[in-house]
DNA sequence: TCGGACGATATTGTAGGACAATACTGACTA
DNA sequence: TAGTCAGTATTGTCCTACAATATCGTCCGA
């Protein structure tokens, strides 16, 4: 396939199918697609410079995690969501991580898993105010998941990426302002704060409040949001 | 592809790669395939009738569901699940049933939805006694099925499929004695009568416990269970 | 005997072409 | 205007071929 970049991690060469899985991932978190618009299959292995094989293989991963839609005969689609689905999805992702809280903060008795922890959540403790939403959206993201580790689930992490990566998408359509994001990053810091202290229920209550602040958001009808 | 049996359903007829889904899937519940074992492309095609990239895509489903692991360059393998791997899933599968069990039973108020689900957990009430075990089985996914889709979250019966079917596959191996089998039974009624009851709070318990049972009946050394 | 290097074989990864099945589009007709 | 129908676009499936990688047995030296 046609690489542009040096396309590799940690040593081994990523296969052609995981390098169309991160283009069109990109492609799709900055919008490059927009909902509901149809994969087409011709244009993107020209694009790619892959087989239709390698570009379906990609297809079917991005489906599991979310992103796209198959449908018989149509091919692949840039998955539109409702704000029935919103809410479907945030409901499952607060138990999700409802859990990975609880089971996180009962586990901070190990120090080794504690200094991880701390190390990875780090850059929540930074007073510089977050100019670049797309950077805070991976520091978001960065926290999550470190919580996801912390709680030595690992099915648990795995499948929890099926409910962030949709909303990911669509918060990247606006409804980040200075001021949620303040109010996130304190949210953030009250749940790292229970966890380090292995209170499992605070952190989990906190983190469901958090979450059902975050579905809010998502959920208003001001904000330019376009539902994917 | 070669069609040994008539297989469609519902009007529409299966596509290839999902005939041969079902294949691979009925060949995992009955252990024709174990745990670890590598299912080799070229002589399942041979066997199937089908190419390798349909075939391919089989695989991919099977482990979107969970049946199976892909590993690169060494295709697809049967999945083999470790104690800690069912104690994650059942850690998980317990929040997802728990919220749906809860969910369930605040939208019994609604007639038309609590005749549907009465009328799908009809079987549990039957006084007869199980005699087959993979009959019961089935009594028991449907059952659980029917609260997930009683939950109204759509998303939620899908993403329960993933954590369900691992387990099923280990059930299978023994493990369930008429007295578990008797038991499990008034645990369903229970939890049916609590959600019917529109009691939200103890449908989550009581599907919380039932759950946690199973998992200890599943991780009992005693059993026969051997680890898939 | 043991363990490592090496080559032969088996298996998967990817590309590309072909055709059938299905969905989509627009022109034509009643 | 609404419905029909043919032509086109697109996907579903199969096939073949070769490259990349893993696996396994054999041989050699310590």
């Amino acid at each position: 396939m046609i690489v542009t970049k040096p396309d590799h991690q940690n040593g081994r060469r990523l296969s052609a199918v995981e390098q169309v899985v991160n283009a069109l991932f990109h492609g799709l978190i900055n919008n490059r697609f927009s909902p509901g618009q149809r994969l087409i299959e011709s244009d993107l292995t020209a694009e790619f410079g892959v087989s239709r094989g390698t570009l379906r293989d990609a297809f079917r991963q991005l489906a599991a995690d979310g992103l796209v839609e198959l449908v018989p005969n149509r091919g692949a689609i840039v998955r539109r969501l409702s704000a029935t689905d919103m809410t479907e999805l945030f409901q499952i992702r607060t138990e999700l991580e409802g859990l990975a809280a609880r089971l996180a903060a009962s586990r901070m008795h190990d120090p080794e898993i504690r200094r991880t922890f701390e190390a990875a959540i780090e850059p929540i403790w930074s007073d510089e105010p977050r100019l670049h939403i797309t950077r805070y959206i991976d520091e978001n993201t960065r926290f999550h998941e470190a919580i996801l580790e912390a709680s030595g689930n690992r099915h648990l992490a795995i499948v929890s990426r099926q409910f962030q990566l949709p909303v990911i998408m669509g918060q990247v359509g606006g409804l980040l302002t200075p001021d949620t994001i303040d109010n996130s990053i304190s949210e953030h810091r009250a749940l790292s704060e229970a966890i380090i202290a292995q209170d499992p229920e605070a952190a989990e209550r906190i983190m469901k409040q958090h979450l059902a602040r975050a579905r809010d958001l998502t959920l208003t009808p001001t904000s330019t949001h376009t539902a994917i």
